[in-house]
DNA sequence: CCCTATTTTTAACAGTCGTTCAATTTAAAT
DNA sequence: ATTTAAATTGAACGACTGTTAAAAATAGGG
């Protein structure tokens, strides 16, 4: 017994330490990501704000591109988590024969709230990863990593969303929903152009607006 | 007579030749600026696309920020009188008497439909176009280039629809004009999002959906 | 055609880029 | 306490970055 491992198997636990600054490592590299997007963000700036060295970066994250990768997908399940549960809820709340479809207002808020309200209340970590994700649906290049991430959930609503709306067309709704995804990453990406337009000094909770705005979208 | 001219002062007509190259510069540096953001696009990579030397391009565009906004401000005036000749016809057409306010629709349809017709069959240019644009409207980097090259017509447009909404207040009109912002955006940077969520083979003209979505929007 | 302002090329500058590797420190497992 | 896998550092690699200066080619204005 007790044979060789292979090569590739970890023979320890990972100590508290490098898991804390593995986190240290993929927070700063969210926030510089989200800040710079994907090339205007290096190594060496991604290592300074953890206060790491380069190589370490590489060591945690592997290449760029899979560090990328990988920042996106932390907290992309725990979104989609919270945007299922919110839904699994609204819909027990609602009657115990589980036939009849939502309220679309009702599956609108449970894809959009908990969104909006990580990246608004979630601190600054979720706060650059609502930018980050506004980077990853705006270009093709990342269309994996989007696929991988993002989709299964948006599937779901899709579905919800056509059974509140028999009479509409899929492609007319997924259309609608791209659109509702662009207007919902606008809050985290835009809103300096919301408070410049409006000449308000700072912009209030727009979640009411922004569901207002959706939820007549999809109906029209 | 005839003093010396300032040394700073051009001398003699650009030739024809220097003026072609200069545009094949700016529509390189568009292309690419639009592909891969401003840090993923180099200098170089735009001068091979424009088939001419690095340093020509420093030589037309200036610094690597001042080629940018150049980029950005060429098609902005064309796409801004666009816009407005759109709401001037349809403020002429509506009535002689100018004080009636026009329907909402078509304030939004005089807003939306030039861009989308350039950006669709506008060419590979005016196609890189509307993502440069979603990069410069994303990112607070740019909130100057975007103050100076968009806010001029977006405010006229902004009190057209307020004309359109009487009892709708400042705030929540400019948050719904930059969702709506942000789905047209979506158009040029998110079609293969909308393709892979419908599962269809390619996007048709989507024009009237994102009208549809935006007016109600408003509306709500 | 000639002069020379302008355009274009060539070459080089000092930095930064992502990544790799050997040496060193840390801490888990025994 | 000892062993040693794993974490971390320091340094270096070649390639690429934006920008500049001078040399060469081009073409406008007389």
């Amino acid at each position: 017994m007790t044979e060789k491992l292979h090569k590739n198997q970890r023979q320890r636990a990972p100590s508290q330490r490098s898991l804390a600054t593995r986190d240290r490592i993929f927070d700063a590299a969210e926030q510089l990501f989200a800040d710079r997007g994907f090339e205007g963000a290096s190594i060496r700036d991604i290592a300074r704000a953890a206060g790491v060295q380069g190589a370490l970066v590489s060591h945690h994250g592997g290449s760029k591109e899979a560090l990328f990768a990988t920042v996106v997908a932390r907290r992309a399940e725990e979104l989609s988590t919270l945007r299922l549960q919110a839904l699994a809820a609204a819909k027990a709340q609602a009657q115990s024969d589980a036939e009849s479809a939502l309220p679309l207002r009702q599956v609108l808020h449970c894809f959009l709230a908990p969104f909006i309200h990580q990246t608004l209340h979630g601190g600054a970590n979720w706060s650059a990863y609502g930018r980050l994700i506004a980077h990853v649906s705006s270009n093709p290049r990342w269309q994996q990593i989007a696929q991988r991430c993002f989709d299964p959930t948006a599937r779901v609503f899709l579905e919800e969303i056509a059974k509140a709306l028999p009479e509409a067309d899929t492609q007319k709704i997924s259309a609608c929903f791209v659109f509702m995804v662009s207007a919902m990453l606008s809050l985290c990406t835009s809103r300096w152009r919301i408070v410049g337009l409006s000449q308000a000094e700072t912009a209030e909770d727009l979640t009411a607006e922004l569901l207002d705005f959706c939820e007549a979208g999809f109906r029209a």
